[in-house]
DNA sequence: GCCAACGTTGGC
DNA sequence: GCCAACGTTGGC
């Protein structure tokens, strides 16, 4: 299977691209939507993510990371405790999945939404298109052109 | 804080 | 299966 390319949302309040650079790695929990959990399910080990800052000032693509575990179950599902608890979800058959990413880097300026927006050869981008979706597919070509908008060799 | 866009729930 | 009501995301 060829590399695919995603991009993952988080909001930097809560993890941001410094913390992955600082944990190395981490598992991509707490995703309670269908469509980025297929996402995630779709992922192959060696799959490279773009890490979005959303509800950032300003939101846009703060950098790089690398998918190093194929989709698991999210265990926060299971958890009484967390926010995140789903009741309805069997261990047997889990409802929700998550990925581990790594670090790669950090851009050194995160690239702005808005210049993102006003790319023309963007324009497709699901980021552009649907901008609620936390966990979505980017073309080999999106890729390469935010890595250049981003000052990236 | 507002609100548009989207997703989910539940009555019928 | 439709659709209104409600909840969430996320830019601004």
């Amino acid at each position: 299977m060829a590399k695919r390319y995603w991009l993952m949302k988080s909001e930097p309040s809560v993890y941001s691209i410094e913390n992955l650079r600082s944990d190395g790695t981490t598992c991509w929990d707490s995703i309670r939507n269908y469509q980025a959990r297929n996402n995630m399910r779709a992922m192959s080990v060696g799959d490279e993510v773009l890490f979005y800052h959303s509800q950032a000032i300003p939101p846009g693509v703060a950098g790089i990371a690398r998918v190093v575990r194929e989709a698991y179950p999210d265990h926060t599902q299971f958890d009484r405790e967390h926010e995140y608890f789903d009741p309805g979800s069997d261990e047997d058959d889990p409802r929700w999945w998550m990925v581990d990413v790594e670090f790669v880097r950090a851009f050194d300026e995160v690239l702005p939404l808005n210049e993102v927006k006003e790319d023309s050869a963007l324009a497709d981008m699901v980021l552009v298109r649907n901008s609620r979706l936390s966990v979505q597919p980017v073309k080999a070509e999106e890729f390469r052109r935010i890595l250049h908008l981003g000052g990236q060799p």
